[in-house]
DNA sequence: CCTACCGATCGGTAGG
DNA sequence: CCTACCGATCGGTAGG
């Protein structure tokens, strides 16, 4: 997780980090609060001296975690999809047919994208082109595991006649279709992320049979 | 289409535009520049004097034309709403039943969002919040326009059965699904943008019940 | 539309 | 992590 940080740090982080102190904790608070102001602002229009400011520090602080702004960058990538990886899989974990797995898929990816503090992955699907490529590089491999996740789930519904098209295309509308979310929904429109999302997975999947018809 | 910059210039510039001489030619190429350019690198991280080389000339000169730099923002989108507006009624214009207009409609926005050149709407959809709400305003009527030629056709085909749940949900899913094509959309993919259209339109119907089944 | 320029801001650093 | 600072860049302008 620090792998990549680590390289371009100052010694006396690494140091500090090694000995076990707080120092891991000003940092994710830099994380954090880099997150919220990208999202808001984007990458160029939020300063080092807004994050900064943001933690209670002054404007070359940063400096002493993050080797440049777009190492904090990176770290706000690398935190989303960690936590988005875990939480997937936690979802799939909970087991069910295909249907119902995809369904707490659908919920946790859209809790992902609109519940309070999440904002690591819209920032990664809204800036990823400010990413210097080697940054990139680094995700790719992680994004491919999100995604497999998912493929593997439409598959499943696509080979039982419950979902319709080719399961590539498929996958790519439907995470289309719910990342825009981040766009327009609004939490107090009076409707919550859990009917979002159950009204949602309803509209991509092929209508499920009534029992006793055929 | 002029009013909102027309205020703001030098009066040497609408005198120059009164006149009817090759004024409007340069403000339209710079305006498809920094379409380019902002879609390419976005709204901060493109300068003015990207913009004014990639038209020959000096980094002062774009203001002859436009106020300020989010005035070109402004520009931007307002002829993206213009051109996209303009080809979703000539798609609708060709008739058919809902189905087919349907098809057409998903054809003419992939067509905006993909085709060479076509810059303007990736850029709104992408750049919105750097756009300051005063010109937000004047682009959202226009907005609402684009919206409701959508929601008529999704209408017409929920109430005769053609597609599941509520009308508005299926816009704002079907919307986000495509416009996300914008970031995963490789025109040397092998799939045309006419055969996505048609894959993806089959996707948000409901299937089409074979003639002599019930 | 060009020349010549300015004030402000920004990412980043040295040294403690 | 702070102080004090620098070099570069940027949006924008005056005057022609």
């Amino acid at each position: 997780m620090a792998t990549a940080a680590a390289r371009s740090l100052p010694r006396a982080r690494k140091r500090a980090n090694a000995a076990g102190n707080g120092d891991a904790n000003r940092r994710a608070a830099i994380v954090r609060a880099a997150a919220r102001l990208f999202r808001e602002r984007g990458f160029d229009g939020t300063t080092v001296r807004d994050i900064a400011a943001a933690v209670g520090m002054r404007s070359g602080s940063p400096f002493y975690h993050f080797a440049n702004k777009e190492e904090i960058l990176f770290a706000v990538m690398e935190e989303g999809l960690r936590q988005g990886l875990a939480r997937s899989e936690a979802a799939l974990a909970q087991g069910g047919d295909a249907r119902a797995r995809f369904f707490a898929l659908v919920r946790a990816h859209f809790g992902i994208l609109l519940e309070d503090g999440s904002d690591f992955i819209p920032v990664m699907l809204y800036e990823w082109r400010r990413l210097p490529p080697a940054y990139r590089r680094k995700l790719i491999a992680v994004k491919d595991r999100y995604d497999a996740l998912w493929q593997g789930v439409i598959a499943e519904l696509a080979a039982s006649g419950q979902m319709r098209g080719d399961p590539k295309l498929a996958r790519l509308l439907i995470l289309g279709a719910v990342n825009f979310a981040a766009t327009w929904f609004k939490r107090d429109g009076g409707l919550s992320i859990d009917a979002l999302a159950r009204a949602s997975a309803e509209f991509f999947l092929a209508p499920r049979r009534a029992p006793g018809t055929r």
